[in-house]
DNA sequence: TGCAAATATAACTAAAAAGTGATAAGGTGC
DNA sequence: GCACCTTATCACTTTTTAGTTATATTTGCA
């Protein structure tokens, strides 16, 4: 693994949508990432920027860019009040496979 | 509300499969005990005790029994032990509308 | 009814997330 | 370069979850 190992979601960013290498390789990766890509993804649908999403949700920016950065695997209480903030219904599943 | 205003969800399963009038009632609560729905069906579809999910989790039966009271929302990294541990693939999303 | 398996609850400590303020770093346009 | 907006990170306290032991309660069945 050399290309796809990024350090923090900004690296992550950065290669993502150009290089079709980095992307094959973040399949691979660890669950880590994925709740953080989910976020950004849904907060820039909803056209937010870390901090109005913030104010949706009664929290602060740097909690918003924590969520986002992926250190971090946050309760579902959290992701309930992230789903009223983007305006979008929280759905968790565990599908057969 | 009248029946379908479980105290815990031992209350809640006792009514659930029988009556129709409680699963009426059952879609306009609270998101409270989704989550924990959630994991009682994918255990019991899963075939197993509390007791051997909590194994297959590396926990106890009382932090399975917990989980399923509704009373606690864990955490992603939870999610993610269980579904490892029911053999099914978790998946998270906010979905429009 | 009585036994055994399964589930529920309580009480507690340890670990992790929630939440905050300050500040650094990145990018954009002037 | 310099403002300005946005995102990232650090350091810290508070709150919640994770994890455990012990025990009570429920359920199904002989």
């Amino acid at each position: 693994m050399t290309k796809a190992n990024p350090q923090s979601l900004a690296d992550l960013r950065q290669g993502w949508a150009k290089d079709p290498e980095f992307q094959r390789e973040f399949a691979a990766l660890e669950d880590e990432f994925v709740m953080a890509q989910t976020f950004i993804q849904a907060r820039t649908a909803a056209g937010l920027t870390q901090a109005q999403l913030a104010e949706r949700m009664g929290a602060k920016q740097s909690y918003v860019a924590r969520l986002e950065s992926g250190r971090m695997l946050p309760s579902v209480r959290t992701l309930q009040k992230f789903a009223a903030a983007t305006g979008t219904k929280l759905r968790v599943a565990f599908d057969a496979g």
